[in-house]
DNA sequence: ATGCAAAGTTAGTTAAGACTAATTTAGTTA
DNA sequence: TAACTAAATTAGTCTTAACTAACTTTGCAT
């Protein structure tokens, strides 16, 4: 299906977005982010992994040298963050539902490359209230049986 | 990627999903779905559509002569049923949080096909308590500025 | 300094799902 | 009923993003 744009989310397809997110991640954790780490990560091959850092360098979201490593450039981290700070905010969202890490994280996962701005602002306030309102978060739970 | 399926979700690829939505919504409206119906729906070509419906046909969803037209089988529309309330429920939870619909109809197209059982239950409880409280869909509408 | 294992790369393949162009069928109209 | 048009189908191509197998580079241990 031709997913169509309506201006409503950056130019990155949902796996451009995975790999920096992964690789954001990589990098807060080790300090670095080796293919082999990436692969692990994302459990794809390594050979996919070099493929997508080739491409993600000629879009300037990392600078990449051969056999030596990579570094997000500033386009690319700022991305790999408000990716990541999307991911955490509907994680967050749902685990206020009431559901369970794994199906957080498949759920997560699956929508957070959908989720256009506006919607996401809203989910945040909604988050908001649900954080401040342990009789509704109650009220969901037992709606559930 | 490789999108696992955690025993989450039916076996059908988003694909496939949004096929039998468009095709499900084309027979409630005409009372019957013709390719060229179907290709306009979703934005494709004809030659796309008549692709999908043979393998839809394979896989039993559907039941399709050559020239002929097609038929959905049980198993073909309770699946539309479902992926129809799942949009539903979804496109109602987002106007609830004051979204407009050109948002609400991108986003919820995205992410359809990536909530799970539990989360759909859960959204469908907060749903519930966002329609019968007007004063928290208030302070979402006012934390949004 | 050499050699070996781990990491990285390249080349070529695969699958899904779109596309166009060309062909065939069906239904309507003269 | 003959012909024309709209719909449907087929065949073959393209893109994305995975894969494997084979090869190269790097860095560590001897």
């Amino acid at each position: 299906m031709p997913v169509k744009n309506p201006g409503l989310k950056s130019a990155a397809s949902s796996t451009v977005e995975d790999y920096l997110e992964r690789i954001l991640e990589l990098i807060n954790s080790k300090g670095y982010a080796r293919v082999v780490d990436i692969a692990a990560a994302l459990e794809i091959s390594q050979a996919s992994v070099t493929n997508m850092v080739q491409r993600l360098d000629a879009e300037r979201l990392l600078k990449y040298e051969k056999y030596r490593g990579l570094v997000l450039t500033e386009a690319g981290e700022k991305l790999a963050r408000s990716i990541a700070h999307r991911h955490r905010l509907l994680a967050e969202f749902l685990k206020l539902l009431g559901l369970d890490d794994r199906v957080i994280c498949h759920d997560v996962e699956g929508m957070e490359h959908h989720i256009s701005v506006p919607t996401l602002r809203a989910i945040e306030a909604l988050t908001r209230q649900l954080r401040r309102r342990p009789a509704l978060r109650a009220q969901l739970e037992t709606a559930l049986v």
